[in-house]
DNA sequence: CCGATACATCGATGCCTGTCAATAGGAGTT
DNA sequence: AACTCCTATTGACAGGCATCGATGTATCGG
């Protein structure tokens, strides 16, 4: 099974109102604190960085610079992706990752307007 | 003592370069995920809204909202301060909190260029 | 088909965190 | 001083999470 595609597949509204416009509901910021919690992780925001950077990243390309495992390398990517923030493409044996910028702006959004 | 300010001490540099621009050092990491830790409870989002949405709000009007208990809250607001998104200030018996915008922008900024 | 490679999943472990009852501290009021 | 109100701290508990070794699954080369 050749090029299938790793994404989330859950909702990705993520209310784009701004923190200081009006109080979040208790759903919304359900939704919203799941995304900052896959930003709350060191290892995590290397690894965004990491592909974020770069065009695209393969995983074998990151347990080095990350210094982990490849079981929590492969832990790490996997909440980024439930997340929305990365997306990873099957290549042959490697996956492909890249970030989502949308994703970012989204988040970005929320905190500034 | 009246008119205390409650503020964090340590350091807010926040290295503002965006997640695209380049790799994150480990030390870096460290500070920003410190950050969106903060970010990444319901309860403290929606705690932060309501004192970000409102010009300055007073303690004892988020117990009600936040619908949790007062050590509870008290407790969400000092990780709050300790990573520099709001700032309480003492008027009497009550702690008047507001929200600092520059943090927010700060943290954005990571995200999104 | 068989071995090697890349990634995902499982199970176990140790640490961190959200929550609240109880208690302490601090500030105003009488 | 004594009392009351608001907030902070402590202690304890339950649940969540990061980490890794072992194992499973899929893909490519020979």
């Amino acid at each position: 099974m050749s090029g299938r595609r790793l994404e989330v597949v859950d909702d990705d509204a993520l209310s784009c109102t701004p923190l200081s416009r009006e109080a979040l509901s208790e759903h919304e910021a359900v939704d919203v604190a799941r995304v900052f919690a896959a930003l709350s992780d060191p290892v995590r925001l290397r690894l965004l960085s990491l592909v974020a950077s770069g065009d695209e990243v393969c995983s074998c390309d990151l347990e080095g610079p990350l210094g982990k495992s490849q079981p929590t390398v492969s832990h790490h990517t996997r909440v980024l992706v439930e997340a929305g923030l990365i997306q990873g493409e099957r290549r042959g044996r490697w996956v492909w990752w890249r970030a989502v910028p949308e994703r970012l702006a989204q988040a970005a959004a929320i905190l500034a307007p």
